[in-house]
This record gives structure tokens, sequence and C-alpha cells, in this order.
DNA sequence: AGTATTCCTATTTAGTTGGTAGGAAGGGTG
DNA sequence: CACCCTTCCTACCAACTAAATAGGAATACT
């Protein structure tokens, strides 16, 4: 599995948001719930316009929802115990498993090579499986368990 | 998970090895074991010159063992029910799961991201799981079944 | 009105991937 | 030995994608 530059950003960038509007009285978000782009480029070193682009793949996907202006900033249009991992890859990235660009489910094997489309159809349930069940939160608590 | 041309070549290739192989009388190989590179290139339409250089990877990687001259061509070094689906990619492809072209083992999180380095190393096992135990015997035998 | 901020598009840059070409090295055959 | 055949190896090219940048709209608060 190739975790892109994009994916990875969107997942540190949800995490940031999901931990910075559990904490209201936090001195970077001033105590409002919105957190500014500027402030998640800079806790998780992502380059801002950059960041900004993928910040809209995630409120498209309906995973964030945004207010322009001066306190404007992002926010989870969920709990965090309600964003999956999996979630977040497939709004940026869309298929999970792919065979040279196309999705696994329609590659034209033929011949002796038949049986291998199977092969990436458990791969793509595995994966699924694992990144389905874990949440924000789940990630969230990790860390205050074993900083 | 991303299946490169490189990484869906090589299974195919080593599974017409497999199967050229497991059929002696076999009016493409003339009833001897070796396979020659332009056949296997010519039954799976994989480019000739770029298959050549994978196949190479595959004999360094000690899954194929090759002879050259007029008699020459390509054999498994062990029966198709030793080698798994896993082998063949790792000898191709390096980390099967990989942060940013990076192995996902030594990716570096900080802050509240630092969770994700588990996640990364779940799926690799779940994909480990999948492609490790699918042998190529697997794959040919469910062609004959369901064909 | 003015300012801060999100939003969106176009462009540039770097790296990877897929594919090609041409020969050198080794093996069989007359 | 001379000659074909096949694997081996290196260098190269073209297309594509990812990553990052820049600059300008639109929107909301003061």
């Amino acid at each position: 599995m190739y975790i892109s530059a994009r994916a990875d950003y969107a997942l540190r960038a949800m995490l940031a948001v999901a931990d910075a509007a559990g904490t209201p009285g936090d001195a970077v978000t001033g105590g409002g719930e919105l957190v500014k782009a500027a402030s998640l480029a800079e806790s998780q070193d992502i380059p801002l316009s950059f960041l900004q682009g993928i910040l809209l793949d995630l409120r498209r996907a309906g995973l964030l929802h945004s207010h322009r202006g001066t306190e404007g900033g992002y926010a989870l249009t969920r709990p965090p115990d309600e964003i999956s991992v999996g979630d977040v890859l497939r709004a940026v990235g869309g298929a999970i498993t792919s065979v040279r660009g196309i999705p696994a489910d329609r590659a034209g094997y033929h011949g002796v090579a038949t049986g291998l489309r199977d092969v990436w159809l458990a791969v793509d349930g595995a994966i699924a499986l694992v990144v389905d069940r874990t949440t924000l939160a789940d990630l969230l608590s990790d860390r205050a368990t074993a900083p």
C-alpha cells in the first residue's frame, strides 16, 4: 500500500482538527471550535497552500465544515469516533487498491493469470478492515495512553 | 495498495512459467522445462524488453533459474506451492507498505499524529497475511476449478 | 468600506513509471 | 572455429503523476 503525501497530510490535518476542537481552552485556537488552516499547517509541518487544497477535498467529501471570514476555520462534521481512517483515505485518494491505476475489481486478466484478481480483492478487503475500524478518536486516545 | 505494472507483469510471468513447466508436453515450450522470455511475453501480452528486466530481478531474488543459449530459458527454483505472491512482490517492489516512498516502519510522526504509524503497520501486516499465504499453485488451481 | 480569511484555478517543478534500443557475454551446433 | 541463439546489462526517452507555488476571486465579520 502506498500512502501519498496527500493522504498522509489529510490524516494529520484531521487529527489536528479533532484535537484542537476537543480542547476548547487551547491557546492556539483562542477558545473557539474552528481551527484555522494556518495553525494546522504549522502544528504538523504541512505547506499551507498545499494543505488548503487537501482541506477542500475533505470538505467536499463531507468530513469537514468550513467557515470563512475573520473568525473562520475548519471543524469536523461528525465526532472523532465516527470518522474512520478509511473515510479520510477515500476522500483524498479514490480507490484504496488499484492495479496500474485502475481499480482492482475491474482488472482484466486472462489465461493463467485469471486468479490474480481475487488476490487483489482479498487484499483490498483486508486493508479496508483495518482502516475502517480505526477512528480518529482511537488514534488520539492512543497518544494519551502512550506518550 | 498500488500494484505497479512491474509487479503485475512479474506475477503473470511467474504464473506462466509455472504453468508451462507443469505441462511438459506443451507445444509452445517444445517439451523442455525451460521457458523462453519471448513466449512468456506473447502469452501474457507483456513488452519483451521490459519483461527481460523483470525476469532479471526475479532471478536475482532467487525465484527463477535461467539458462542462456539456443535451448535457454527460465524455470522456477522451487515448486509453485512454495512460492507466494508476497515473495514475487518483494522481489520486484521492495517494501509493501510505504508512506511517501519511505517504509512504513520508519515514518516520522510527531504530536497528535503519532498513532498513525501503528495503523500503517497494521495495514502492512494485514496485506502480508493475504499475499504470503497465497501461492502460485493456489492461483493455478483456482483457474482449473473455475475456468 | 476595509480587512481577514477561506476558496478555487492555473502553473511550475521534480520524480517515478512504463517502455525502448543496442550491444556484450555466454551457450549450443555445424 | 565460425555462426546463431538467448540471456544479460546499461543507458536512455517519453509520459505521467505527485508535490508545491502563486495569484486571484468570493465571503464574512468589524
